[in-house]
DNA sequence: CTGAAAGCGCTAACAC
DNA sequence: GTGTTAGCGCTTTCAG
């Protein structure tokens, strides 16, 4: 079935405006050699077919597509998803178009597909904003040679010769215990992520290294697993509880097991902050509501994504224009901490 | 500057082979007229290669990208982005690509560009994924004449003519009202979303309805207007209770606001939900760790997307396949009231 | 300034 | 079974 509008293609603006098809072509790319009368003339019938050239044929002869494959896993979770976001705005102000692929999991083993998928589409360039979890990233090492686009890498453990952009999720911990400690608390838990992601183990390195160096060292009842979600905060709360008496704080490796932490915390009739105190990571909008608000470490995820989408247009631009290759670099973005109530001990007499 | 390695071409297979470009393509497209020999030749070279036809190519000449574009808005809200979500995997599985745009605003006005920038990449269908706000959707009927591919629309008020896919907010409101009013709350609340929200208006409506046809009537002091986030909740809150006395319950419009007034709740000392029963919208999955527990209503936003995509995509084959046109429906999808303690008086004895 | 010819990577339609 | 010719919609030489 033949549709109703069908788009005009560059023959039929030409052969109207009784013109080759490189002059079309020379009009729509705003080159300086067509007449006055001639540009005008093929302007109106542009405008009046309503043409729009196609990008998949120029795609196709420029060998450029002026678009950025992007893979992403758990876009339900708030992280990857603000991480799209800013992708999405990032790409847009550049002028690329994205390709969306994701990952059925943190660890799945189609790579290849995935990747075969986007370069049959010609991308210029790949930003794989997947977490490193477990042995998701060693593929990477089996790639034969260089690959005919470059890839910026979000969120993983920086490496030798490849392009990644990831947050100091270590630090950030430690902004965490600096503050836990300030705070006067001393018996501090962890309700870590699950440890095969690099962040989780990040996080919880920070928590230890900070017991350590503050003389107060850590034992292994101090710490639980969870993974990310408020029910496991639940879980390891209740648990954490019961084998670490002295408990008087928790370094929460999110805010959604924060959450679940409080409300066990509220059932067994724990004061916070007085009785215990709480600091969760990631800033989600919702922490600053709980009750009571929480001290959390923010990570600006919108800007992760927006520096590894200039990084990426930056090295396709430059192995375009024929200059210097542009060698691959990591770079740490920082985070902050945002103090509330549910850590504010001494100030919580105003309570 | 050359890239390290090329995709090999079509014309590159075939001379390695020794054959013709158009027994490559047999080959590749798995049809039968080809010789057992030739074809575990051709084979064997495109493994050797690496060969992966050109999407791009087949695209132009085939008038036909199995790709499909998505245009959203707002996607660090938890809606538009769980609806993303469901679209990635009802489209990995139908083997389709998903070209990705995420409007500036939800009243953005630049429709027109999304558009044109997806038809020249030749999508074969479009998913408009945005809500309805304001007169975002009077675009539509300025369509001039049937456009050239297929769009299915999401989350907006079912008109003729088109193919619309929403969640029925309105039944969804009501039966948190139906539970609100067994429960034994007489002066029910409302806050609402921003009123140019077609979805908000659903809810309201709803909370309206009930009150009257239960011989209760609603009161122009008992509700307020918010925005959504948590913090206009608490706003929106603080109104509600200086100006509406009796009030004993709240219908909120969304799980993040409901936040919100719990947090108003437990400083102003009002017991949820002896003195206050609440209830909210969406479900989202930290609302069962809500001090305490948020009872909601709940919508399947991986359905509705999962629907939409098979609706497109059945469209797509039915033009292609040039059997009987598909004439355009809308579809409404159910809610579910999920009940927790937020709202359970009378059963709260046993808190 | 403008047009004719060639070709991006692939496939449809036809020969042989 | 397999190759040849033409062409998807556009741009890039290179003439004129």
């Amino acid at each position: 079935m033949r549709r109703k509008i069908i788009r005009p293609t560059i023959k039929e603006v030409a052969s109207m405006a009784g013109v080759s098809t490189q002059t079309v072509s020379r009009v729509i790319n705003e080159r300086p050699d067509v007449s006055r009368e001639t540009r005008k003339r093929v302007q109106d019938v542009i405008e009046k077919l309503g043409y729009r050239p196609s990008a998949l044929a120029r795609s196709l002869i420029r060998r450029r597509s002026h678009t950025l494959g992007i893979v992403t896993a758990g876009l339900k979770y708030i992280g990857p998803n603000r991480t799209l976001n800013g992708i999405t705005v990032a790409a847009e102000e550049a002028g690329y178009a994205l390709l969306l692929k994701e990952l059925s999991g943190f660890d799945a083993d189609d790579n290849e597909l995935i990747f075969q998928s986007l370069l049959s589409r010609h991308v210029d360039g790949i930003i794989w904003a997947v977490p490193e979890v477990g042995k998701n990233r060693d593929w990477i090492n089996m790639l034969p040679g260089e690959l005919d686009v470059p890839i910026v890498y979000l969120t993983m453990e920086p490496r030798e010769n490849i392009s990644v952009v990831s947050i100091n999720n270590y630090l950030g911990g430690r902004l965490a215990m600096s503050h836990l400690l300030e705070q006067g608390y001393r018996h501090i838990g962890h309700i870590s992520g699950p440890l095969d992601w690099w962040e989780s183990r990040q996080r919880m390195k920070a928590w230890k290294d900070a017991l350590e160096e503050s003389g107060i060292g850590f034992y292994e009842h101090s710490w639980i697993e969870g993974n990310w979600s408020s029910s496991s905060g639940v879980q390891a709360a209740e648990k954490l509880f019961e084998q670490y008496a002295d408990l008087d704080s928790i370094l929460v490796a999110n805010d959604q097991m924060a959450l679940g932490v409080m409300q066990v915390a509220h059932q067994k009739g724990k004061r916070i902050p007085q009785d215990l105190g709480i600091v969760g990571f990631d800033d989600i909008p919702e922490s600053a509501f709980f009750w009571p608000s929480l001290t959390t470490v923010h990570q600006d995820q919108s800007n992760l994504a927006k520096v590894a989408v200039e990084e990426i247009i930056k090295i396709i631009e430059a192995e375009w224009e024929e200059s210097v290759p542009i060698s691959p670099k990591s770079i740490m973005l920082e985070t902050t901490l945002v103090v509330r109530d549910s850590s504010l001990r001494l100030a919580s007499g105003n309570k």
